[in-house]
DNA sequence: CGTACAATTGCGAATATTCGCGGAGGGAAC
DNA sequence: GTTCCCTCCGCGAATATTCGCAATTGTACG
């Protein structure tokens, strides 16, 4: 993956600092790729990179480049999750609220969402990864026999 | 508010059982108004209504009731507030990451997100009360100067 | 109205996440 | 290359949130 010329310019454009922490994190969730923990990433670095990090020093590092937009988070049932935005292609999820499955969602939809909203408030809205909730359509069906 | 009567419909609804720690912090919640953290609900429940409760049974009572979609959550700048649901009168923020100011949007382009998704893949979206996260139109031009 | 069963509460402990502080190190200016 | 300033890290402690378990109590049923 052509990962750190990415990171460093995408580091250094919001007046953050570069520091090899944020890096290690950046690598971690790129490598591992999908939806990540804080504890499964905090693991693969310790075990991958050989040297741990506090686990204080991953969360930090994920709110920083939460900011940036290069990472972000998923509320997924209870833990968060974060995932290494491509922001090229985005993906967004479908989650069911009454058997659990998830499938991606069509981001021509949001996108459309994200123009609507600009043209009618002139605010920018980030949907770069989204989750939304709701029924799918067996459960809907098995809940109306209900 | 007429809240007692609907309150017991939502909660008896899901195969739930209703319970007095339910209505009271349902009670709690319609009253505030608004968004509210736990904390704050907490504390309004000992004051206004006599007697206090545990936490964790404000945490599990805004569980079940997020549950039954009558309380939505929203992460309010990293603390988590609960708000009331009116499913009558939808309402959704825009949040600036820039500045931290938030106005509403229109319900209207949101639901045109959730029918769209409806007829694509059959899943109804759960689009109540949602905070999208952007950047408005001053901070954008701020930020293209610098 | 009494009984039985399963969901729910209260409590305290476990876990997850954030914070404050002093020291270290990135990076802009010379 | 050196210096200085300011952000960031590591650490431990504070907070926020969830969980396990025994006791309680809604609710369905007779």
């Amino acid at each position: 993956m052509s990962c750190e010329g990415e990171t460093v310019a995408l580091l250094r454009s919001g007046g953050h600092r570069l520091t090899p922490q944020r890096q290690r994190v950046a690598s971690a969730l790129q490598h591992a790729g999908g939806h990540r923990t804080v504890e499964e990433l905090h693991a693969l670095i310790a075990h991958e990179q050989g040297a741990p990090m506090p686990l204080s020093t991953v969360y930090r590092a994920l709110t920083t480049l939460k900011e940036l937009r290069a990472v972000s988070e998923i509320d997924a049932g209870g833990r968060s999750a974060f995932a290494w935005v491509d922001r090229s292609r985005p993906h967004h999820h479908l989650v069911c609220r009454g058997c659990g499955t998830e499938r991606d969602l069509d981001p021509a939809l949001l996108q459309r969402l994200g123009d609507a909203i600009r043209a009618a408030t002139g605010f920018e809205a980030f949907l770069d990864h989204f989750a939304i909730t709701g029924q799918c359509e067996s459960c809907r069906q098995g809940a109306a026999r209900a």
